[in-house]
DNA sequence: GCACCATATCGTCAGGCGGA
DNA sequence: TCCGCCTGACGATATGGTGC
């Protein structure tokens, strides 16, 4: 199964980005009782990084899961209404007078999150201008501008990606958790029948 | 109340991947 | 090949629990 591809289980504190190692080999060891891979000692850094950003996305592989057991749900590619935020709301980037905390971007003013303003049903949020083409861009000024504009656009873009994958990821990490119960459940139902089956088979002589 | 610790959450960066 | 998306890694901050 793909989780034998990605058998590295990295102990940090931050709970959030490394949750889902132990469960998965949980669940792998469950699944299929084979030898479970650990992290061989130290690695340094770089070879990390480079081996876990090959894991697929977690779309691909609850999607993948879904497919092989039934009862697996599958990742919606929009579920907006969990992460509190309709469909119609866009994150901003606002230009002037704003702070940024680990919450979130705040205006100058008050505690008011600046990022969530109800955007029309346009796809583009509401602020955010149009980038004027290559060509119409004159001064230093305007091009300074414009990649202002740009790097904000990304951060804001990648800001929502980040938030929509952790969203994903706790929906596998809960798919996980489900999964491990079945499996647990069914694993002790096989040792039950096991015993049953043995005692049939092997009538105790008086 | 305070300091300290563990855990959760968030924003950002870097780099891989897939589609055009 | 380029571009946008996705996600691991990291650091900052928030939050809750515990001992003093």
């Amino acid at each position: 199964m793909w989780w034998h591809q990605h058998n590295l289980c990295f102990r940090h504190p931050v709970e959030e980005d490394y949750s889902s190692g132990d469960l998965e080999e949980k669940v792998a060891t469950i699944a299929e009782t084979d030898e479970s891979a650990e992290s061989e000692g130290v690695i340094d850094s770089h070879k990390r990084r480079e081996i876990l950003s090959r894991r697929p996305s977690y779309r691909k592989i609850l999607n993948e899961l879904s497919s092989d057991v039934p009862g697996v749900p599958k990742i919606e590619e929009e579920k907006s209404e969990e992460e509190g935020t309709p469909p119609n709301i866009a994150t901003m980037a606002v230009p002037t007078s704003i702070y940024q905390t680990s919450t979130g971007q705040y205006t100058a003013t008050g505690d008011m999150p600046t990022y969530q303003i109800r955007a029309p049903t346009t796809g583009l949020p509401q602020g955010v201008v149009m980038a004027a083409s290559p060509g119409s861009l004159h001064s230093p000024q305007q091009l300074a501008e414009e990649a202002t504009r740009k790097r904000e656009l990304r951060l804001m873009k990648n800001r929502e990606a980040a938030k929509e994958c952790r969203r994903r990821k706790k929906e596998y990490v809960k798919c996980l958790e489900s999964r491990v119960a079945v499996l647990e459940v069914q694993n002790k139902k096989l040792i039950e029948e096991l015993e049953t089956l043995k005692d049939i088979c092997s009538p105790k002589t008086d």
